[in-house]
DNA sequence: CCAAAAGTGTTAGTGATACACCCATGT
DNA sequence: ACATGGGTGTATCACTAACACTTTTGG
């Protein structure tokens, strides 16, 4: 029986420089060379999706340790000229301290790109990437990924930045900040910010007796 | 290079006789043999996944013409005792009077089954379901698609029993009224219920201004 | 006139929003 | 002392939740 190829395919966001940013990588061979695309590549036959998924983006980009979770499965005929090719997509977040040390691990192919200056993308990872997107935002409304953006310890202006960014929103801050209290999602540290000329913000913690990913109404 | 086989299977849900029920096929041949099984099967090279969704549907229950949209991906090891099989899980409903017209529609094989009284299912079928169930119970929640449950025209008793059984839990009459009407989900129509020996129900019907799955917070 | 389900308002409490000033630190 | 971002409270409004009786029809 004929049967359709397998791929996976990771969309890993990060919030750095104060923009959304996804990472890409140039292709070295046709179809599409020259063009950026995500992550990914073929599953092995004895690989479970989500392995394949970790796999292939710590081979390509040298990331790791990420929060992962599967997007959508896009098979439409004709993604791929050479061959029908079905791609299960994953949504990957990683705060932006660890991509410090990986993002520039191999050769310039593998850069950070601001979502809103995409470069031209291969196959139909535009669409893919869209997509993503809409899942991010819902995914920082009703649950606590937003702190997967985050190093483990972070301050309240850090958090509301990530939640201004994705949302592209300027937000209150006290009520953001009466809005996290009270929901109980963070705890406070004894340390606070050091080496900025001006008042030292608190430094804050994950309440870790919530999951991350977990569903909470935020906004 | 080898590549896994893929397949769609599809859950369908109704609400039936106040239950929420699944279709499901008793097996007719190895693995799994007479154990039940959602519809579903393996997809053809120049096919989209929906298109297979919709057809392996057809065939196999001669049901069409439903709400479908993708659920999860299932690529576990070991999901197939015979090789290694990816399946496209959809998620589908399907009022309750199409049903009646099409369930019986071949062999008794193919049944409705209440989803608290689930037989012994094939593959990894049950997990599949759960999480189905959970799929369906949040759409209830912030989107319109339990209208795709109800045929045309209904009455707001019919619509609030449509919540009452999928969340298992009983509703205020009053206020859920008032928050459908309030959020327009629907219109009146000139009809009243027949034959009933009681003061006849205005009939409603969704408001078509309102896409069906479109996210609206109802709860 | 009885049974059955339809239909309808008010109140109290909770959460959301809008808004402006003082505080702590480094230079 | 000034510049910078950190940190805080209150009032209004909107939404949610709890709750019981009257209406219309058929039998």
């Amino acid at each position: 029986m004929k049967t359709p190829l397998v791929t996976v395919d990771i969309i890993i966001f990060t919030v750095m420089e104060k923009d959304l940013k996804v990472l890409l990588i140039k292709r070295e061979i046709d179809p599409f060379k020259e063009k950026w695309a995500m992550p990914g590549g073929f599953i092995k036959i004895d690989e479970p999706l989500e392995e394949a998924a970790k796999r292939e983006l710590y081979e390509e980009t040298s990331v790791k340790d990420v929060y992962l979770e599967q997007l959508y499965t896009f098979g439409g005929i004709g993604r791929d000229p050479r061959a029908r090719v079905i791609t299960v997509s994953y949504f990957a977040l990683i705060n932006s301290n660890e991509v410090k040390i990986k993002a520039s691990s191999d050769a310039s192919d593998v850069r950070w790109y601001a979502v809103k200056q995409l470069p031209e993308l291969a196959f139909d990872h535009r669409k893919i990437i869209e997509y993503a997107l809409k899942r991010l935002r819902w995914k920082l409304e009703y649950t606590t990924v937003a702190f997967k953006l985050l190093p483990e310890k972070f301050t309240l202006t850090q958090l509301q930045e990530v939640y201004e960014i994705i949302f592209d929103k300027e937000l209150d801050k006290r009520n953001f900040r009466k809005k996290i209290l009270s929901l109980g999602l963070v705890k406070e540290t004894k340390e606070t910010q050091k080496e900025v000329s001006h008042r030292p913000a608190k430094i804050y913690s994950f309440n870790r007796s919530i999951g991350i990913g977990e569903i909470v109404e935020i906004f």
